[in-house]
DNA sequence: GTGTTTGCAAACAATTTGCAGAATT
DNA sequence: AATTCTGCAAATTGTTTGCAAACAC
C-alpha cells in the first residue's frame, strides 16, 4: 500500500493550500477541473479522503451535511455563518486548558474537542439593507 | 400553516423524551413502529424536522453523517465515542463566558457555539480486553 | 512488470418530496 | 368543508465503489 505520485492529487492539495475558505469536495472539483478537465468527482473524493487519512489535510464537518476540507491541520476553531454558510477560521486566545477542565471527573477517555461558533459573518452583517 | 394534532408526532416526541442517547431518525422509526406498525420513515423525518423547526426538540449533527435528535433543547455539550459512535451528554462547569471571551474582537455577530468532545466512552474503555 | 491511480458509471445511504387518501379541526 | 398529516414510492444529494485502462515506480 505504498503511495504513488499523481498530478491530480498534487493539484488538489495545491488548490486547498491556496484557500482559506474551507472548500467542499464539489468546489475542489470545479476548480481542479480548470487544470485537469477530465478529472472525475470520484477521484477528487478519493484523494481528499486519502489526504485526510494520512493527515495532510483536515476534513471538517460543520453540520451542513457537506464535508469541508482544510489544508491547515493544526488545531483551530471555526466560525460558520448561518446566513451564507461560509466557514472561516476563528481565533480564540487561551483555550488550551479546555480538555483538562472538562475531563475533571469524566470516566471515559477524552481525546479532544471540536468547537463551532456560529452567527452572522462580517460580510452578511454589512449586507442587511439590501434585498 | 397551523399545526394539527397527530398521534404519530406525539409518539415520536414521547419516545425521544424517554431517551438520553440522542437517537437517529432510523432509531426513532424502529421504535415508534412498535406502536404504529404502519408509520413510514418519511413521516418520521417530516415530524422530526417539524419538531426541530418549532424548537420542541434539537437536531444535533455530530459529524458521523447521520442526524441525531434530542428532546433536551437547553444548551449543553456532547461527548462522542470514536469507538462505538454513542452520543452522550457532557457536563462542563463554567463555560458560559465562552462567547464573550471569543467575541472580543470579532467583527461579525456571534450567536453561539457548539462543542463536541470526543474520545473513548466509559463502556468502551472497559471492553478493551474482549474481541 | 507490479501495483497504484484514474475516469466512468453504477451503487449507496440519508434525507426530502409529490401525490392521493386519511385524519384533525 | 377545509386543511393538515400520512403512507408510499420516487427523487435528490453527498459520497463510495467496481472495473478496465492508464500511469508511476
Amino acid at each position: 500500500m505504498n503511495l504513488k505520485h499523481s498530478k491530480q492529487r498534487d493539484s488538489i492539495k495545491e488548490f486547498l493550500e491556496g484557500r482559506k475558505d474551507h472548500p467542499t469536495a464539489d468546489m475542489v472539483y470545479m476548480n481542479v477541473r480548470k487544470t485537469f478537465p477530465n478529472i472525475s468527482l470520484g477521484t477528487v473524493y478519493r484523494n481528499l479522503t486519502l489526504l485526510a487519512d494520512i493527515g495532510e489535510i483536515a476534513r471538517i464537518r460543520v453540520g451542513d451535511g457537506v464535508d469541508h476540507f482544510d489544508a491547515t491541520t493544526t488545531p483551530h476553531y471555526h466560525f460558520i455563518c448561518k446566513e451564507c454558510g461560509s466557514v472561516s477560521d476563528f481565533d480564540v486566545p487561551d483555550m488550551i486548558s479546555f480538555d483538562e477542565i472538562a475531563s475533571a471527573d469524566f470516566k471515559g477517555q477524552l481525546e479532544g474537542h471540536t468547537v463551532y461558533f456560529y452567527g452572522k459573518c462580517e460580510n452578511c452583517c454589512k449586507t442587511v439593507l439590501s434585498s
